[in-house]
DNA sequence: CTGTTAGCGCATTCAG
DNA sequence: CTGAATGCGCTAACAG
């Protein structure tokens, strides 16, 4: 910078002004200092600009796995509006390790980010608090925690199971089975929580042999289903945690032969990509991926412009898919 | 780090020094320094000691599409590997757009970034040399660029391409189709030259009408193959570029009452997580995704720490995998 | 083993 | 409209 003020003829000042189109310059020098910048090539520090102004136009992503195609979507989106808004973002994939995750948190501070979008923390409550009270932006993404003054997006996850379980029952189906995925996150209680609601009302009895926590992969799923299925073969209808789960009962079923949907229907959750490509595509219920992740990234530049959001949440629907599995 | 020192009663060198577990520190004052730290909970800022040592400890990662499975395992593989290395990531997703690109690698200038890796870039030639020069430590993905002093990271998608396509002639077929996906990128290129080599050295005519461009995705492959199958019904085998491409391939397939493999064999290409899941499963050729990342950040950590690496480059193995849409 | 003196490259006062 | 002085929080070289 001192090269191209003393190329210019101006001072340092002057330069500063001109590139942050700050203050008033002369048309003049102000052409005259551009064409010096353009000449040497000169790109500010972005390092010694954040020292003096503290602020780093960067924000922090901590997601549990990056090749999830989940949080790759999630992770897009952020990106995409973090774009638009001239904000960098720090990719932060925990692998699902809760140590990691303290360590990323930890790291950005370093880093002076501005603010953190943290996704389905598999933290201790504990943790989380102690983490997060460090960083003054923070908004969640699939979990909720108002008393922290942090942000929360989340889908509608119970409308959701609602959506697919009435479509069950107006079906006709009795035995609907569950194959919940892991109980603890926020996305499996409330998908549980659906489920629950439409069997009460629709006066069906609730049975807890028909619900089986599994591994939210096609693994997992595959497994749960066969000893679900061994277990209660007079099951007719099988909701699914999500599409992985899902495709993981289709391969069970295909495996017993048992007709998909004929003998037995079945429905995932999220409508990620390879839900619409096995065979039968799957019904399903579509998780506005991208866009939480725009929202997450809106929600945070509020807190960052000091807009005031004290646990605000936006609650994204959620739209059912029919396909084939279900029709 | 002021009040640190106060508290501690020692210079603001000595509590660098703790910090920064460097230079000889008796243990007493270590301990004594390392206590106030603890108790006020300092966290150095990485912006003031970016400023004075001219590292930043951060990288950026340039990729066209996060939410693609294939990015988004290259990157959990850069993200990871840079974690144990202790360096943070920036997240670029491009969006195809090469004009993002070039601001991307632009912000990540001003950031400071101390490497930079960047993924099948669509940037011309010109364009990528312009903006690379500005970046002392440069590698790149899926693409060449020795003459840049910038390392590589490749697949051997060539070995890829005559494996499935040698199969195919050990087992018989004449016929054999390639859905050839985008003609301008390196693997493009190379997945269609591996496969004109083994017709050549298989003495089978090579036919032009046998090969089809399209766009990397299922609906490309869909499209794509039905005007092939049109075209030449006598087809009995089809290499797709990707495995989306194959998805779409088998897609129409279906719809025309083709049954694969009895009718026509299908072979697709990187084993994405989908592959193994659609029905009949692929066949298909292993990209060491995940890999690439990890190798891509090793040699741009070597280029940072100056091992001498002048358009250095590392080449992948792929690995054959039969499945039963082409046994 | 420890402290002192200088910047790192910029933005923010305040004066001209 | 422009410039000079000062500091952001830390580290690199030297001195003690």
């Amino acid at each position: 910078m001192a090269d191209v003020a003393r190329e210019a003829g101006v001072s340092l000042m002057t330069v500063s002004r001109v590139i942050n189109e700050k203050g008033d310059v002369s048309d003049d020098t102000r052409q005259r200092v551009l064409t010096v910048v353009e000449r040497m090539d000169y790109r500010p520090s972005g390092i010694a600009r954040s020292l003096a102004t503290h602020r780093t136009g960067t924000i922090g992503l901590v997601v549990p796995d990056i090749s999830n195609p989940f949080f790759a979507d999630v992770a897009r989106g952020v990106a995409d509006a973090a774009y638009l808004e001239n904000y960098s973002v720090f990719l932060c994939s925990s692998d699902e390790e809760p140590e990691r995750e303290l360590e990323f948190v930890a790291s950005l501070e370093e880093k002076r980010v501005d603010g953190l979008i943290v996704c389905s923390s598999r933290l201790p409550r504990q943790d989380l608090t102690v983490a997060l009270t460090r960083h003054t932006n923070v908004v969640l993404i699939n979990r909720r925690a108002n008393d922290l003054g942090a942000g929360a997006v989340l889908a509608d996850d119970e409308a959701g199971a609602r959506m697919i379980v009435e479509h069950f029952v107006r079906r006709g189906h009795k035995n609907i089975a569950l194959l919940a995925g892991p109980s603890a996150s926020y996305s499996g209680k409330a998908r549980l929580s659906g489920y629950r609601s439409v069997l009460e009302t629709s006066g069906i009895a609730w049975q807890p042999d028909l619900v089986r926590h599994c591994a939210p992969t096609a693994d997992g799923g595959a497994e749960a289903a066969e000893a679900l299925l061994t277990e209660r073969p007079d099951i007719t209808a099988l909701f699914c945690y999500n599409d992985l789960v899902a495709v993981g009962a289709l391969r069970t079923c295909t495996s017993r032969s048992l007709e998909v949907p004929a003998r037995i229907a079945i429905a995932g959750f999220d409508d990620i990509a390879i839900a619409a490509l096995v065979n039968p595509p799957l019904t399903t219920c579509r998780v506005p991926r991208y866009d939480i992740g725009v929202q997450a990234n809106r929600l945070l530049l509020n807190q960052i412009n000091s807009e005031p959001c004290n646990g605000c949440e936006t609650i994204l629907p959620v739209e059912f898919v029919v396909r084939a599995s279900a029709p």
